[in-house]
DNA sequence: TGAATTGTCACTGTGATCGTTACACACCAT
DNA sequence: ATGGTGTGTAACGATCACAGTGACAATTCA
């Protein structure tokens, strides 16, 4: 299946922008520093700016912003606001309703894939780009907050 | 990052041989409950034998077959079987590795990645092919064993 | 022997992702 | 105000995985 990058990159441009010291940040340098280019970063800053992470700033000197503190987004909001696909893909073509175990497996299986994504949402939902932004100053070797540059 | 429909038609053509009475069930009849071509059904049982969820009958009145009791079988089992692609799908292009943020946001994101994976597999390890083949019986109304048809 | 069924190959169509170019619009500095 | 800077979005193409189809050798039962 086709899986998209978006989410780890739309993680690594929150992270870099709360790893700065609150300057802005074009998608130039942002598209550089996760090896992609400058437009796919800002359909990615589109989508984080409509559900409210991320604002912009435009003209000279302008750039994406975090629009809340890092402490109060958890990378669940960032997947959320990202990835458009649901986790479990299902038949592709309606099973046979006049079969006994075609008519009845997707409600059969409906609480389970339910229970595994919401399972990982948890986890997605226990972080923060606060967090990340630490755990990458931490293996970095560097201290919080850093000058962009 | 979503998975393909292969996990949800395996566990279809799984829970149809534990919903019957053990007779083997052809790959042309699997592909008519679950709506898709006989060789997508080959494709996926082929998946199954090597990780030995299933069997094969050739020749005439031959099909697939349950290798182990339907109780016997995760729903994980079937996941690690069919599905190919990581739940989360890093960067494409590897990040700038001189980058502050872009030499150590992954390292930064892998346990957190790893954390939601396994909450999402641990849910999967929870039920069994016999469950789903229950949960069909009793949305259907009708009583395991069954006989096929 | 002959019919039936699996197992696997090659080819095709479809859809999503991602990269690129292009351009209108908004904003800041001078 | 005016020009440079940067965003926001559309269009296009390349690439890739998935899924569907047809074909055929190999195997097994009736």
């Amino acid at each position: 299946m086709p899986t998209s990058s978006r989410f780890v990159v739309a993680v690594h441009a929150l992270a870099a922008m709360a790893v700065g010291d609150g300057a802005p940040l074009r998608s130039e340098d942002l598209a550089a520093s996760a090896n992609t280019s400058a437009v796919v970063i800002r359909g990615l800053l589109s989508r984080l700016h409509q559900a409210g992470l991320t604002g912009s700033q435009l003209g000279a000197g302008g750039g994406a912003l975090l629009a809340k503190p890092a402490a109060r987004i958890r990378l669940l909001d960032v997947y959320a606001a990202v990835e458009d696909t649901a986790l479990f893909t299902l038949h592709r073509m309606p099973p046979l309703g006049g079969c006994a175990v075609g008519g009845n497996i997707q409600e059969a299986l409906r609480p389970v894939l339910d229970g595994a994504r919401a399972a990982m949402e948890a986890e997605l939902a226990r972080v923060t780009i606060a967090d990340i932004a630490a755990d990458v100053a931490r293996l970095g070797k560097f201290a919080l907050p850093l000058r962009r540059g």
